[in-house]
RNA sequence: GGCGCAUUCGUCUAGUGGCCUAGGACGCCGCCCUCUCACGGCGGUGGCAGGGGUUCAAAUCCCCUAUGCGCUACCA
């Protein structure tokens, strides 16, 4: 039963000839959504070593802009993912932009006309408008009526002559079903009776989603389909054209959606929602990869961490869910910090480095006196679960400590403080050797003699020197910071007690 | 309204009729480690939407209900 129209479908071939393409129209940034969709079919494509095509779906002439189409092939390439054909690289089966395709869809639909598979329709949007209308209110479904399926020749001069423009339809059946095989969703059946013949190309020329869509597929070879399940209702429509072409089937894989904490779908009410905007809030990529990976599939809901390569060599369109899937910021955030604390110190060197260019901290580290990013880094590396947290975390050795009302008020609370303040100063300036093992246990005499917890002998000096009740290690911070600002900042700090008094 | 998709811990998920006294991860809670914060280690909390069937046996199969979402455009 199931294998009723396997000859009608071409995905399943030998698995280099498999081609996936992720078409995104550039109405914005790349969503999360819009990013895992890529992921996969690019996941897809190289495991079963096919080809990746990008293709801009740029027929929305209102809200399409070439700002969107930069970003999004910027975060793509920010995530790694490449294309083999497309925008920048080419490829023999473009354009890959639609707006530069008409040619191509005039042509397939002058064909259908040709075969009387399709038919012009003179009906104004005014017209069906009010037909929509009607249907409404008297709770029927509106299917276009085919008034204009049958025009004779005489009929169409004359509401040509009147001035009137006109659109191309398909002509479909208005009995039986149609199947869309669907890895993810399985089989999902479809009464034909309430298609309607839709619109292929508007009056002004250009191609509408479904048509556009399917002559692409089918021209530029696409063996399976992955996108998201928004267009799994459209599915049937490019089936049927499809096979008015005379073309084969691809394979569908339809996407369940992400959404947002509210369980609706996830956009910029949630917060950040773009690539762009994770980049920027110091996301790495490895993270959002595995992170959007897992949201959706798994290989066997054990494993979480996966590199890019174990994502190609394990992933398949089997194993991904049905269900649609909240997006969660504190895993990613996790995650985030996982990569972070894995990566080898030159390579986070260089990601801080590009990072905080856009940061208060640009152009500080390594200049004059100040310590380098490479210097700073192991000293947060494993506290980092954002490269934002670099600058949290450090940007006190750049400027003047400016204290946080929560340390301030800690400071001076704190009983011990002018007591451990002079002694540190004291011992600290005395020092023969300004280096962690001196400094160390120095203070920790220090502690000693004043009868003083490690701790709470340390947490005046920090507050002291960073202005805040979170650093990195006390010890190798007051090296780096170097003897000479340590002890200023230590005796400004004990000036501040005196005066607040 | 019609059509379609979906429903396992708070979240991501494993589970394809007996291995489920429902497993893992994030989060949360507790303990340990500890100079703060993280990290790490150990332990814990917590779930099959509801109702009917089928079966010796159901989270797993069927039906109904509820809820959420999508599509229903000369948007994509």
């Amino acid at each position: 039963m199931s294998e009723m129209n396997t000859n009608k479908y071409k995905g399943g071939e030998e698995p280099g000839a498999t081609r996936v393409r992720f078409a995104p129209s550039p109405t914005g940034h790349l969503h999360v959504g819009g990013a895992r969709t890529a992921l996969y079919g690019w996941l897809f494509a190289r495991s079963r070593k096919g080809s990746f095509i990008l293709r801009i779906e740029d027929t929305d002439r209102h809200r399409s802009t070439e700002e969107s189409v930069e970003q999004i092939i910027s975060s793509l390439q920010w995530l790694g993912l490449d294309w083999d054909e497309g925008p920048g690289v080419g490829g023999d089966r473009g354009p890959y932009r639609q707006m530069e395709r008409m040619e191509i869809y005039k042509e397939a639909a002058a064909a259908l006309l040709e075969s009387g598979k399709a038919y012009r329709c003179y009906c104004s949007p005014e017209e069906l408008d009010a037909a929509r209308a009607n249907a409404k209110a008297a709770g029927k479904p509106f299917v276009y009526n085919g008034r204009c399926a049958n025009l004779t020749a005489v009929d169409e001069e004359k509401l040509k002559a009147g001035g009137r423009g006109s659109v191309v339809r398909l002509r479909l059946p208005d009995t039986g079903v149609t199947i869309v095989r669907d890895i993810i969703k399985g089989d999902v059946e479809f009464d034909n009776s309430i298609l309607g013949d839709f619109i292929l190309l508007r009056s002004s020329g250009i191609p509408t989603y479904n048509f556009a869509v399917s002559v692409d597929d089918a021209h530029m070879g696409v063996t399976h389909v992955i996108r998201g399940d928004d267009h799994l209702p459209n599915t049937p429509r490019q089936i049927l054209l499809l096979e008015a072409m005379g073309e084969k089937l691809p394979a569908y894989a339809h996407l369940p959606l992400i959404l947002g904490p509210d369980k609706t779908p996830f956009s910029k009410r949630h917060g950040a929602s773009s690539v762009e905007e994770f980049r920027s809030q110091g996301y790495v990529r490895e993270a959002l990869c595995n992170y959007l990976a897992l949201l959706g599939w798994s290989l066997d809901g054990e494993t979480t961490l996966f590199s890019v390569e174990e994502l190609i060599e394990k992933f398949s369109l089997e194993r991904v869910g049905s269900t649609a899937s909240v997006f969660d910021n504190e895993k990613l955030s996790w995650m985030n910090g996982h990569y972070i604390r894995s990566m080898d110190s030159e390579e986070l060197a260089s990601r801080i480095e590009q990072f905080i260019e856009n940061t208060v901290l640009a152009g500080l580290p390594g200049t004059d006196d100040k310590p380098s990013v490479t210097d700073l880094v192991p000293l947060v590396q494993e506290k980092m679960k954002t490269l934002a947290d670099f600058v949290d975390l450090t940007e006190f050795f750049f400027h003047p400590a400016t204290f946080e009302e929560k340390a301030l008020s800690r400071l001076v609370k704190d009983a011990n403080a002018p007591a451990v303040l002079a002694n540190a100063a004291e011992v600290l300036s005395s020092l023969d050797v300004f280096s962690v093992e001196a400094i160390e246990s120095t203070l920790r005499q220090s502690a000693d003699d004043l009868e003083l917890k490690l701790g709470k002998f340390l947490q005046p000096i920090r507050i002291s020197v960073s202005g805040k009740t979170i650093t990195p290690g006390m010890f190798e911070t007051l090296e780096m910071l170097g003897r000479e600002e340590s002890v200023s900042r230590l005796l400004a700090a004990i000036d501040l007690l005196k005066n607040s008094g």
